[in-house]
DNA sequence: GCAATAAATATAACGTGTTAATTAAAAATC
DNA sequence: GATTTTTAATTAACACGTTATATTTATTGC
């Protein structure tokens, strides 16, 4: 058996881990969890989006999501308005004070990939996403053989 | 602001999705979470583990893994013993149903890494592998300048 | 030897991950 | 145009992730 610290799966965590490690805190101090700011950041960049395409660009699943909405709305952090072309579709932007507080955040996490590009090397960086990026797409191809 | 698809930690966990995707429904087949699993795993490879020692080699925190060993034990999977030279530390063994257990999925879960392997190139993996390390590696040191 | 400190484990509380089931609106079928 | 089928979002239930706190046993310092 293949020993177990060999495992690729936690060797994947365990790089996500160090690389949120000193990010995460940050969050924290605003009451924000890692996903939350994964929504914040989508509305950030592209505002009112429905909820399955946030599901999608944020890498959630939508009972998740909607708890993270609900929570969001509640802080009035984004608001949610019913599209008018498609009554089940909901339409989520990003408010005013969600924008400010992604202001003050986001100069953080640029810093800390600034730190890792440093640290780690840029070359090194585009090969690493690269290789994700491959191993992403080869493994995902039709699992019909198996 | 980088843009939202050049994630490292979101690249990081689609990538574990993507490799964990199709070895995960086998697992519930057998009521059994992927944390679970790696219990398992680690309990096969070296039996008699304290918790905290299942904790650091299996990458949980120990109020999961508290939970987690319930579980297993309620199930007969693990069984758990006081040490007898430290009285809080708790000795944690797979029983034979939790080895009968393991020894139907290993072959699946090598099975998958095969595949992986075949697809993705011996080659790339190895260097994705020292990539990892060296990026956790790197990430991990005294931070004190940031 | 005994009080103070440290260490191992467990509990609490809240948010997320995951599968299944539900509700409501739109689209397709007839 | 009414019925069936799809689709978007939610809810339910249970396990895990995470921080803080509690509990019990060892160890340290006096």
């Amino acid at each position: 058996m293949r020993r177990f610290n060999r495992s690729l799966p936690m060797t994947l965590m365990k790089a996500r881990d160090a690389v949120m490690k000193e990010f995460t805190p940050h969050l924290r101090e605003h009451g924000l969890s890692t996903q939350q700011w994964r929504v914040l950041r989508a509305l950030e960049e592209d505002n009112a989006l429905d909820a399955t395409e946030i599901a999608g660009r944020c890498a959630l699943l939508m009972p998740s999501l909607t708890r993270i909405l609900q929570n969001l709305e509640g802080r009035e952090l984004v608001s949610r308005v019913p599209a008018k072309d498609d009554l089940r579709r909901t339409l989520v932007s990003i408010t005013p004070e969600g924008r400010q507080l992604f202001d003050i955040i986001a100069p953080l996490q640029e810093a800390r990939y600034d730190l890792i590009t440093q640290r780690f090397g840029y070359g090194k960086l585009e090969l690493l996403y690269e290789l994700l990026d491959e191993l992403i797409d080869k493994v995902d191809e039709d699992q019909s053989d198996e």
